[in-house]
DNA sequence: TTGTAAAGTTAAGCATACTTAAACTTGAAT
DNA sequence: ATTCAAGTTTAAGTATGCTTAACTTTACAA
């Protein structure tokens, strides 16, 4: 039962370990948290010391099994708020996020269930994330690759993508991609390793950034 | 955009002047806040300065104009959410309260008239109370008086319940006690101001601390 | 009118969650 | 090995929202 501050900070921790190795340095947690490396390290005592992370000076930051099943516990609020407020109040898949982040930290178990149940206990949310299951697990994703990784000349289906900013999600909503969306890879420019795409015969192009945020498995012919 | 303890604070000044007179005591939203004197005095010092409520010491407090708005729009969130939980996921009139008590600090507008659309403008909550609507205003209830004061003998249907006890809530759905149901007054014990009432051909009685927050209207012949 | 109990306020202190500024590690280049 | 910049931590301070303990005001009964 930690604070709001404490349990965004375990999310926090959970995601970027995800990506990079098995800790996550304190700056690293500043940025995605948006306050300063002191207060980064304050908190990491007190989180360390409440048993949900291990904490090395100047090691970094790693979830203990008791913080990763917390974080699993609001990722899972987080992602079946999503697919809960598109599902019964038709807002956009670009709508939802925002609203989720702040839901996520009041929601009892009771609650959180009875909206499992009523979307029929589902295994990914609105952009492709795998929901945690009410025992813990964590549906398996088929292999993706980000769009960055792709061959040029083959074609993919868009199969899960990053929701954190609302702007780039309203630009694929107005361009029509969406989940299962078909593209064909036409071109990586070197001069900034922009990737150029066809999406329902229109060409676009995507920043590297945004690239890398475009998850795609390859289509089967 | 105060925290939520401010917002719970005010929400609390507005339904403690809704029975009493136009301020409420330091010490009576002590009680309701379940906090101490000391700590209500000194929060009165902050939402002052912050123009939501006037205080003058030993005088008690009350909602300026801007308070009392604040306010409304907290309950209109808490009223919304109540109905919506039941409507969307089925849960029982007893259950939604301490949800809400929670999701009603963390409801933007946007999702709020969404959720107030998807339920059709609705006047009242599942316990009876009014919704106050999108530009403010507060639906008004029909003539309603409380258990206490009803009549020996006649007949009534119940309009309104407070539903800020689980416990009790969870007993009217034991007994059948619903909106609307009818019952009868049998009589009043002079030894503790308890009422029977007939309910469904069955015989209950009610303590004088529940009667007054069971609202009915008489039953036109 | 005054004494006193109840009601209410102020003072001092604590925990949380932050800030800025200063001090310290670390590691990689010389 | 030495240096030094980047990364990280500590120290000191602030605002919020509480607590307990001491003090002040009010009301009203004698
Ligand atoms: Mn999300
Ligand atoms: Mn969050
Ligand atoms: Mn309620
Ligand atoms: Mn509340």
């Amino acid at each position: 039962m930690p604070s709001i501050s404490k349990e965004n900070y375990i999310k926090a921790v959970y995601s970027l370990c995800q990506n990079d190795a098995h800790s996550v340095s304190t700056s690293a947690l500043a940025t995605k948290l948006n306050i300063t490396n002191a207060a980064t390290s304050d908190m990491a005592k007190g989180l360390s010391k409440q048993g949900f992370i291990k904490y090395e000076k100047y090691k970094g930051v790693s979830l203990t099994p008791k913080g990763e099943k917390t974080a699993i516990e609001i990722i899972r609020k987080h992602r079946l708020w999503e697919l809960f407020l598109m599902k019964s109040l038709e807002l956009g898949w670009e709508e939802v996020h925002s609203e989720a982040e702040h839901l996520e930290h009041q929601t009892t178990e009771f609650l959180m269930n009875k909206i499992d149940d009523f979307l029929g206990n589902p295994k990914f949310d609105p952009h492709g994330e795998p929901i945690p299951q009410k025992d813990g697990t964590i549906p398996n994703m088929e292999a993706q690759i980000s769009l960055n990784k792709s061959q040029v000349g083959k074609e993919y289906l868009v199969k899960r993508v990053n929701d954190e900013s609302k702007e780039v999600m309203d630009y694929f909503t107005e361009i029509g991609l969406n989940l299962n969306s078909k593209i064909k890879i036409k071109n990586f420019l070197k001069y900034d390793n922009s990737t150029i795409i066809e999406l329902n015969d229109n060409v676009h192009s995507f920043s590297e950034k945004i690239g890398k945020r475009i998850f795609i498995s390859q289509l089967n012919e």
